[in-house]
DNA sequence: GTGCGGATGAACT
DNA sequence: GTTCATCCGCACT
């Protein structure tokens, strides 16, 4: 289990960081329960210029806080009063990027998740989207502002590489409001991956 | 204090 | 394609 260093999540690139973070693999230890999967969606928040970032602008509220904190911890928050959402926060402290993970193929502890999310079977919807691989990974906000080097919520190198020519962009899901940054190409993700999410119509 | 709406998902027609 | 669940964060009439 080789979770990735501190040093990792420092890097001021996280563009690039998005896309290194496919094929890493997340992992929650809840209740004695071992979950996790292999990243196969990502999508970058650029601090305080992204008008689509919760930052943007250098707002700093008791929510955004977390992403002002030095790179390499968790970023959970709820959304539509439903959903907690999973980012991993990069960069130095004050410079308040974050990579929201969108889907992960499921690996270890799946009947687990499929107890956590009330399914009968193995379906891509399991953890294709972020709010569903929140829940089946038991990510809600009480795992807000976690060591993501520490013992409840990792993330460790595989060995898993996508070659480029397997990794696309895209624009970002979900964020209209952003305006013209709505367009940017900051969604990541494998090709053909069923654990990639849809985006919503 | 109040009101609006959201980095979604599922169940509908 | 449309609707709705559900509630906190945020800005400010």
């Amino acid at each position: 289990m080789h979770k990735l260093p501190f040093s990792f999540y420092q890097n001021h690139d996280v563009l690039l960081l998005a896309q290194q973070l496919l094929g890493k693999q997340l992992f929650t230890f809840k209740d004695g329960q071992l979950t996790g999967g292999t990243i196969v969606e990502t999508e970058a928040y650029h601090g305080v210029t992204d008008k689509a970032s919760h930052a943007y602008g250098g707002r700093f509220t008791n929510r955004t806080q977390t992403m002002y904190q030095a790179g390499g911890i968790s970023y959970v928050y709820l959304c539509y009063g439903i959903h907690s959402l999973f980012n991993i926060v990069t960069a130095s402290q004050d410079t308040p990027h974050a990579i929201l993970i969108r889907g992960i193929e499921p690996v270890t502890g799946i009947d687990i998740m499929l107890q956590r999310r009330r399914m009968p079977k193995l379906k891509p919807n399991l953890t294709a989207g972020p709010g569903a691989l929140s829940q089946a990974l038991g990510i809600d906000r009480s795992l807000n502002a976690k060591d993501l080097t520490g013992e409840e919520l990792w993330i460790a190198d595989s060995g898993i590489f996508f070659p480029a020519d397997q990794v696309v962009s895209g624009p970002r899901i979900g964020v209209d409001y952003a305006g013209d940054h709505a367009l940017l190409p900051w969604r990541f993700y494998v090709k053909g991956n069923p654990y990639v999410s849809k985006p919503h119509i």
